[in-house]
DNA sequence: GCCAACGTTGGC
DNA sequence: GCCAACGTTGGC
């Protein structure tokens, strides 16, 4: 099983708007960047992800699951442009900040902190286990 | 609100 | 196919 990490602004569309979809899950529309939509490519059924809001909490708030592996994306007839599909797993019982994942030397590598304005990102399962530790679970 | 980083577009 | 111009993202 793989890792991601998926980055939404608040505003646009927050952890209370996924967790508000439940088991229906959402698609993970409205990406269109390439290096993103080619990670949504590798994702498979159960593949788990942060969820990550930007701007103003720049943190890690909850888990997903994949539900549906890629697929165009509704949002427009664009061909080039796919998404999948992501339902919330649980919140996290500690938020975990961007500035706590900066301080933590073995996360230095994470896309977070190196590609910072990728929205869709792999993250490694050794990434996976320290930010899940740090996130108390 | 600013600006750095980076992706995309389009002229040549 | 290069590169300048431009637009967008996201941290600060």
């Amino acid at each position: 099983m793989a890792y991601w990490l998926f980055k939404s602004e608040p505003s646009a569309w927050s952890w209370q708007d996924q967790l508000a979809k439940g088991e229906a899950g959402e698609e993970w529309d409205g990406v269109r960047n390439y290096q993103a939509r080619n990670n949504m490519r590798k994702m498979r059924l159960g593949d788990q992800g942060f969820f990550y809001h930007s701007q103003k909490d720049k943190e890690i708030v909850g888990i997903v699951e994949v539900m549906a592996e890629a697929h165009p994306d509704s949002t427009t007839d664009d061909e080039r442009w796919e998404c999948v599909d992501i339902k919330a797993v649980s919140s996290v019982p500690t938020p975990v900040t961007l500035e706590q994942v900066k301080a933590n030397a073995k996360l230095a590598e994470m896309a977070l902190v190196k590609n910072t304005r990728l929205s869709v990102q792999p993250v490694t399962e050794a990434e996976w286990d320290i930010v899940c530790s740090m996130a108390g679970l």
